[in-house]
DNA sequence: GCTTGACTTCGAGTGCGCTCGAACTGCCAG
DNA sequence: CTGGCAGTTCGAGCGCACTCGAAGTCAAGC
């Protein structure tokens, strides 16, 4: 019944706090088709909607993540053509997650080196060289 | 015994070859003070020791672990000083460990945001939008 | 009615970490 | 003796992801 009479909407200043990004990085992020254009109120200000929000968020993640703005703005793209295009971005997000994957086994590796390294200050007080 | 008759040393591209950097970077690294001033030949071509190697290697996994070349500077500068910084290097390694240990926890968190998106259009074909 | 402040667009600037081109030198193979 | 290749220095350039300043507009509060 109220589909529409509930709609808060946010302006630039509050989604940027929202998702802890700055106004001028959602305004980038929409000159740069992360984000599909944003509606506006009567004197141009944008008007973030609920669901405007939780894509930042999203996309946020993937930012967090290391996908790159190029790979986000692909995925903005089929998000904006659909339904049909749902088995390219799951491709996407697959493969992402891949690259997430192999990020953390990496990180894993690198950390155990990083504690061995730390071992040596830390147990030895005559530590290794280097 | 055979202290230094058994000093292999290796050419700056070797060297690249051998840590999975450039040839410009290693030279790089050592203009910003990341690698102490590396040996040279009679022709003054530079010639990396193992040891020179196994810090770079260190260096790959710091720069590789998110650690800024601010910081692996600063890293360098105290392994050059000897000793009487161990604890100072041991304090920006630990540091360093946590800033990791809180991506890595990021990470996971984003993962599971991923996992569950991806669950979305793998499970149902009528996906969620955005 | 006037100030204040958050918004608008636009293009330029920043910081990071390389990356490269140009001009030169020197060893080694043919 | 002569290419050719790998090295040298220097400074400039690049790609990425913002970040900001300037100049202007608009709505709301005093």
């Amino acid at each position: 019944m109220d589909t529409q009479l509930t709609e808060r909407t946010l302006t630039v200043g509050e989604a940027a706090e929202r998702v802890g990004l700055t106004t001028y990085t959602l305004r980038w992020y929409e000159q740069e088709g992360l984000v599909a254009p944003v509606g506006r109120d009567t004197a141009g200000r944008r008007r973030y909607t609920e669901r405007d929000v939780d894509w930042l968020v999203l996309l946020t993640r993937l930012r967090r993540t290391g996908m790159p703005v190029r790979d986000m703005r692909r995925y903005a793209e089929l998000a904006r053509q659909g339904d049909r295009t749902n088995a390219a971005r799951l491709a996407l997000l697959k493969a992402h997650r891949d690259r997430v994957l192999a990020r953390m086994a990496e990180l894993e590796e690198d950390l155990t080196v990083l504690n061995y390294k730390i071992g040596f200050y830390d147990g030895a007080s005559a530590g290794c060289e280097a």
